[in-house]
DNA sequence: GAAATTATTATACAAACGTATAAATACCAG
DNA sequence: CTGGTATTTATACGTTTGTATAATAATTTC
């Protein structure tokens, strides 16, 4: 009988926790955290599954770390395709709106993840300190954003104001985001970009002009 | 030996098939769809797994049935904590967005339940259909509402003009709901109708009055 | 180039899964 | 009070689960 083990490379350590973590999401996003069983994760990152236990103590712990990894991702990706909006800071934020409610931001994959950790979140502590942070970051990005442009044009805000005008404009952008992202057959070409643009306009009052590569979508 | 059969008994099918949904639900806003186990929805249920099978033919038929009842029931009741808002029709939409982000629908099992489904939502196209056809539900109820308001104070919209403050106005609702019931500790009571109310007169140029209990929260 | 290291595979195990089927008993009709 | 019915329980079966441990081989070290 012919020796059947398989042939593998060792690959750096980096590297192969990376490609765990990418299978994982990939698995999350389609059959859930409990549907996401560590034989089918190893088979999409190509190992076998003993492997994880090997680079995670626990399945938790390599969930855990996938939704770090997606929700950190999601915000820097966020800011980085907004940052090609430089200039003033009424632009800039009008630059981050439009990049939150388009793809590659705007997803089925990326809101069926965000949804499948949710259970995970409201139950596990190590969960929801990550969220309320990645939550908290991102928000706090938009509230100075909206701090800078309101300032810009005259009229700034107390911080109470920035409060809530921050919870307001991330609420819409969260509702567009997650609506164009569930149901994305609802929604015209280029139409979340717009809307969330008006709306926080209407919502700060400042004027908010349609960036020139917000029709894609 | 005495036998250790369990006394059991039968009860109305409506009654029994509600009582097994409701087990459904709660279990599911806790552990997930997958998480939630035939026997573990049968004991919430203080019933043995076999019966389940009995009133649904397979599991997926159950869960099915449960989110159908969950999302229909979300609508209505918000449609109805609304209705006390009786008067003019800028008092009727101002209501309606009171009560989409009070308790109890604004409420952590409910947006547990609301994510725990999504999976399934995006793909099973059974699943697909009952989520499109509430979220149209519950984006035509506020774009009637706005038509009317506007109607009201005599600044009508196009149809396209109300479906973009439908969409706008239902994203900010949906992001407060969803985050007041995924992170509650970051809001401060009352926090959220006032700045959903706020928002929604922004985007639609309307003056919504608070209503009187719009406090509680 | 031989030896040591450890990343990786292979195998095993008890527990839990959805479902199928058979046995029992609560209730209704007479 | 006595059957008949079908709701409900009990048991069983084949898979799949997360995890633990032993065997192997790719790479590094000297």
């Amino acid at each position: 009988m012919t020796q059947n083990r398989r042939k593998f490379s060792r690959e750096p350590a980096d590297a192969r926790r990376a490609a765990l973590i990418d299978a994982t999401l990939a698995l999350v996003a389609e059959k859930g955290v409990v549907g996401s069983t560590v034989r089918a994760i190893a088979e999409r990152a190509d190992v076998t599954p003993g492997l994880i236990r090997h680079y995670f103590s626990s399945k938790e712990e390599l969930i855990t770390a996938a939704y770090e990894q997606h929700m950190t991702g999601l915000t820097e990706l966020t800011a980085s395709l907004a940052e090609q909006n430089a200039g003033t800071a009424v632009s800039r934020l009008a630059g981050f709106v439009v990049a939150s409610l388009k793809p590659p931001v705007v997803d089925e994959r990326s809101v069926a993840l965000w949804a499948s950790f949710l259970n995970r979140v409201q139950q596990d502590p190590d969960m929801r300190r990550i969220h309320a942070e990645t939550y908290a970051d991102f928000r706090g990005r938009l509230e100075g954003l909206i701090a800078a442009a309101l300032e810009e044009v005259g009229t700034p805000g107390t911080p109470a104001q920035l409060r809530q005008l921050a919870i307001a404009a991330n609420a819409v952008v969260d509702g567009l985001w997650l609506e164009g992202g569930a149901l994305p057959e609802a929604f015209e070409p280029g139409e979340l970009p717009q809307i969330g643009l008006r709306s926080v306009s209407a919502i700060t009052g400042l004027n908010l002009q349609i960036p020139s590569d917000a029709k894609a979508g």
